[in-house]
RNA sequence: GGGUAGGUAGCGAAGCGGUCAAACGCAGCAGACUGUAAAUCUGUCGACAUAUGUCUUCGGAGGUUCGAAUCCUCCCCUACCCA
């Protein structure tokens, strides 16, 4: 592999980072890479335990994947044993445990949606149990009397947890001294991460430092805000776009970002040279909404093709912008003549109770074919000709009933 | 071990014997509006039934009472203070 020349290489990984520590160190073992010939290895670690992962994740998977491109070695570290801790960061409540197999299953998991953006076959992935699980209780006395509890409670979350009377269990103590381990053992070069992991990062270097190693480089990726802007993104908090979302709903969420957040998502959520990166201000100022639709292409793109980008698009103006039913929409076949219209909404999972069902009547959001629903006891008639059912906006069925006998 | 303050619907947080299916905020859902699934406004937001009805909820188990989220007992959980 031939490698890029130094600055080129600096300019590169350097870009839309928060912070790298340090520039120097990083520039020597970059110059030393290319003396010797030999790639950086490069971890990232993965948590197992929210196996969805959305564009938040993406950011750092990219700085990732510019690594390889650069020649060097992809580390991914699935953090089966220490999702049985649960990481705490910014978190304000314990998190819950997972059990080994959980953890494994989400870790694969993860691989497999993270290979949408990193160069799968050129990454290594390692679960880190098979280290982490061999330490004795011994070398774990050993490991944390390297780190002390006011260290420890200078981290923000824990602060603020203990300051709000929060509970903080021992075992979370051991987190970050887990994924330092996993830094120990791997020696890598550089770790990767969100600012919010900026703590976890500097004990894994402070960890290789006193087991007689040399610390990593650790840069830290922007957390991305969620599509309502204001929090980080996040699954919890609703405000998120994940890697497996259908490409229609992935293509909706994303025009509804605010439009203050296209230049920040242009840059962060799609590769560096992305045509039309450099002049993306001046594209946004000139004309809004065409460049959020094409930002919500590329990224509907990045995940799936520019052909399904091209379709939702279609399928959102069709069907939120003109408010027309989508074209293919499977039709639910049901045995009857008719049914009252309460329980056909909750045979066709379009409400969760009958309450709900007479509530969305109630409020108009009903609509068999063009007729609009008022009345809660309605019966739909149901022959071979199917009516569409439109529940909200967004939720289309297609009904039949059985063919009359004559 | 002792003391204090708490545990309420998805979350946060009121209520402290009946008018409580439980204020309010957030999230959610719906309607209007919009370049937008954003923002804003309005409504809604346990289940079942449907006129004003029934059932299951306020950490858990019992008890007092015509009646409890609200009082008592025991238990479990959390934080803080003291040891």
């Amino acid at each position: 592999m031939q490698f890029a020349p130094l600055n080129e290489q600096l300019d590169i990984i350097v870009n839309n980072t928060v912070e790298v520590l340090s520039v120097d160190e990083l520039e020597k073992k970059v110059a030393r890479s290319l003396k010797t010939g030999k790639p950086l290895k490069v971890k990232l670690g993965a948590d197992p335990s929210r196996p969805d992962l959305h564009l938040g994740h993406s950011v750092v998977l990219r700085k990732l994947r510019e690594f390889q491109d650069l020649g060097h070695d992809a580390i991914l570290i699935i953090g089966d044993f220490t999702a049985m801790i649960g990481d705490p960061s910014g978190k304000s409540k314990t998190r819950p445990q997972l059990s080994a197999e959980e953890a494994r299953e989400n870790g694969r998991s993860y691989f497999e949606q993270a290979s949408k953006i990193l160069d799968a076959g050129r990454t290594t992935i390692c679960y880190n149990a098979d280290w982490l699980g061999r330490m004795s209780f011994a070398d774990v006395i050993r490991l944390s009397s390297h780190y002390t509890v006011a260290r420890m409670l200078e981290r923000d979350d824990f602060e603020k947890r203990y300051r709000s009377n929060e509970p903080i269990s021992i075992h979370e103590f051991l987190y970050p001294l887990a994924q330092g381990m996993d830094s120990v053992h791997l020696k890598n070069d550089v770790e990767l991460g969100g600012t919010d992991q900026k703590f976890n990062l500097l004990v894994g270097r402070d960890l290789q430092r006193e087991y007689g190693i040399e610390p990593q480089a650790c840069i830290t990726m922007p957390l991305l805000v969620g599509t309502s802007g204001g929090d980080k993104m996040s699954k919890s908090l609703g405000n998120a776009i994940c890697f497996n979302d259908p490409p229609e709903e992935m293509y909706g969420r994303m025009l509804s970002i605010p439009d203050t957040l296209i230049e920040t998502y242009w840059r962060l959520l799609l590769p560096q040279h992305a045509e039309g990166a450099t002049n993306i201000v001046e594209k946004i100022s000139a004309d809004p909404r065409e460049t959020k639709r094409a930002l919500a292409r590329e990224v509907v793109a990045q995940y799936y093709t520019g052909d399904a980008a091209v379709k939702a698009q279609e399928h959102f103006d069709r069907v939120i912008v003109q408010k027309q039913a989508p074209e293919d929409i499977q039709t639910t076949e049901f045995d009857v003549a008719s049914m009252p219209i309460v329980e056909l909404l909750m045979k066709l999972g379009a409400t969760p109770s009958k309450n709900e069902a007479r509530r969305m009547i109630q409020q108009g959001a009903v609509q068999a074919g063009e007729v609009r629903i008022n009345d809660v006891a309605a019966i739909i008639e149901l022959d071979e000709t199917p009516v569409v059912i439109k529940a909200g906006k967004r939720k289309f069925f297609k009904v039949a009933g059985r063919k009359k006998a004559f």
